[in-house]
DNA sequence: TTTAATTGGTGTAAGGTTTTATCGAACCGG
DNA sequence: CCGGTTCGATAAAACCTTACACCAATTAAA
């Protein structure tokens, strides 16, 4: 293949000067840019990005590290965070941890040879070694929610309080008192500040309330489980939160499947707003968390630390908010209720 | 960051020794082995991929292009490619070309300049100066349901006929005899593809019924507006048959909103079985098209590609069945049924 | 008129790796 | 003791581009 050397000679210039017209790296007059022009087009040339990178010592490459594309959580925020990077030049190499740390090191690891101008960490499982070696590479790095933000480290913040506080609230306004908690794998940090952010809200409502909190994998098999734990306690609850939406749809599918009708007997509330959220039958209420945004805003990080080498990362907060879609409804809280409603209300009066 | 030179000179040999090392390309003593290892950790030595690159002229990376990592069709078959990529120490480009011919255009121009290994194309919006380009490169391809394998370029065929067969077969043996079909965009391939396949299996049943072809857009909102076409006709067809599974959902949520049940009023059966197919109320019965086997061996007609070059590309048959849930049911054959379905029947009788 | 700045270029040294040619030493059979 | 191999390693070219230093010619300012 043709390199700039071909080029720069059937143009009759300098590399250099090929090279100028090819970055608009400099004024090349109108004349002298026509030629190289047409010599480009004559040699088929394309510029050969790695020997680019070499010697300018930037790929315009970004690596972003998920847990695992077939998670609908992170369809839409992969192609956030694609097209974000397609718009400003940059290339994405996708790596899928499968929620192995050791995969994830193995992905950072090549990414740094291949001299990532930056990378996007949204996985909650992750080594603090890599983050060093990240660190002493000065590669620039934004978290999902780890919390501190450091040198060439951004974090986005998620705000779990407001959007779960909201949802509670409208649980409270439905009549619901006592309100259980499916929450995520506790080894991961994003699934202690969800339960978190539900446990204070609920303390705050209800200081001495039972804690109510069952524990899923954040798949739909965790819900279902959830849900026949919840089940096979008896007093069943008029309300359930999931950590995320895919649990809450297990939920559903596990209570349904017991004869007990959501919304009508328990009101389920999801998180995430994933897309199926709106199609599931009946829809689901649920807490929406802004992926787009989230991966828009994840590009704009490592571009703001790209730009200003040796100084702080910067740190987003991602606000959330609830949508009411039809799997919550009025607490039962009349004796015509069912059985197990009727139960759980009897509890908290 | 310390370069090859910095090992060679720490270890005290040439930056040739450290490359053999590194790369297990030649024979080094255990002594002068051991040594470079020791300088490697020393000097926290990454290897620089564009440097490599550079030298050796490959690439190790992978373009692979999609329409849109939002389709849940998708997710399933990137995470096929990048697993078997990683296995084999290769790293993925993912691209979201939107549906636009242009997108995927300027991406693949990206990939030859980055010299990628290989491409996957599993769109089918593509452009043949594309097509052409990339066969001049000598950039081994592989292609989702083109039809034609050429020199470097290989071709994953989907037997879309025998899992609609299948389909199709399963429905007459539940009396179904008016049969409709919602179809993809007609401009692209696969919809082209997936429409023959119905109609030949059709016509081979049912010589002279009626075509009962409607036209959706593989998303969601096509397939409602489809079902609302269906309804507008009068005369409901017993069973559905949408060219995936998106649009059977979209059906089936419209249907229900006109009153319409499935499957007591009308069957519905999908195509592609994407996860939430299984998922939605009522489960989705389906054609199952691998998507996982399909990115593994998109994958390997690559490698298979690049290892015999100056050869024919591979064709590879991806084969489909299908699978029933619960979205199909008996024909409603008898008076008691519905009124649509009355009628519909009237006219087959 | 001299000096300084601008314009439109050129030449070439990195940049970090692989790879080919080369080389000394050791070994081996005759 | 000698010519031929093999072994283990080296030196240097090649890969292709960018970036820096430099230059000659023209223009503007002093």
């Amino acid at each position: 293949m043709s390199s700039i050397k071909d080029v720069a000679r059937e143009a009759g210039v300098s590399t250099a000067t090929v090279s100028h017209v090819v970055n608009n790296t400099r004024f090349v007059s109108d004349e002298v840019r026509s030629r190289v022009e047409r010599a480009i087009e004559a040699c088929r040339y394309y510029p050969n990005a790695h020997a680019r990178s070499l010697a300018s010592g930037n790929s315009r490459i970004l690596g972003l590290v998920i847990s695992d594309i077939a998670n609908p959580f992170f369809p839409e925020l992969v192609k956030a965070v694609e097209t974000a990077a397609f718009e400003r030049g940059y290339d994405v190499f996708l790596s899928n941890t499968n929620y192995d740390a050791e995969r994830a090191s193995h992905y950072v690891r090549r990414f740094i040879e291949r001299k990532v101008a930056g990378v996007a960490l949204l996985t909650s499982e992750l080594d603090k070694k890599l983050i060093e070696e990240l660190a002493r590479r000065e590669v620039p790095v934004v978290f999902l929610d780890v919390g501190e933000a450091g040198l060439h480290m951004s974090n986005l913040r998620v705000d779990y309080e407001t959007g779960i506080e909201e949802a509670i609230l409208h649980l409270v306004a439905l009549g619901h008192r006592e309100i259980s908690f499916i929450g995520g794998p506790p080894h991961l940090r994003s699934a202690r500040r969800r339960l978190e952010a539900f446990r204070s809200a609920k303390q705050r409502l209800f200081p001495d309330a039972a804690d109510g909190v069952y524990f899923g994998d954040f798949k739909i098999e965790g819900g279902r489980r959830a849900a026949s734990e919840i089940l096979a306690g008896g007093k069943l609850p008029t309300a359930v939160m999931a950590a995320n939406d895919l649990m809450a749809l297990g939920a559903i599918s596990e209570f349904r499947a017991a004869g007990v009708q959501v919304p009508r007997d328990v009101s389920v509330v999801g998180f995430d707003d994933i897309a199926f959220a709106a199609l599931s039958e009946p829809a689901l209420t649920t807490v929406n968390l802004p992926l787009g945004e989230l991966g828009k805003y994840a590009v704009e990080a490592l571009m703001e630390t790209m730009s200003n080498p040796d100084q702080q990362g910067i740190e987003i907060t991602i606000p959330t908010h609830f949508i009411v879609r039809a799997s919550t409804a009025p607490a039962r809280l009349s004796p015509d209720g069912t059985k197990h409603a009727r139960k759980a209300v009897r509890v908290k009066s």
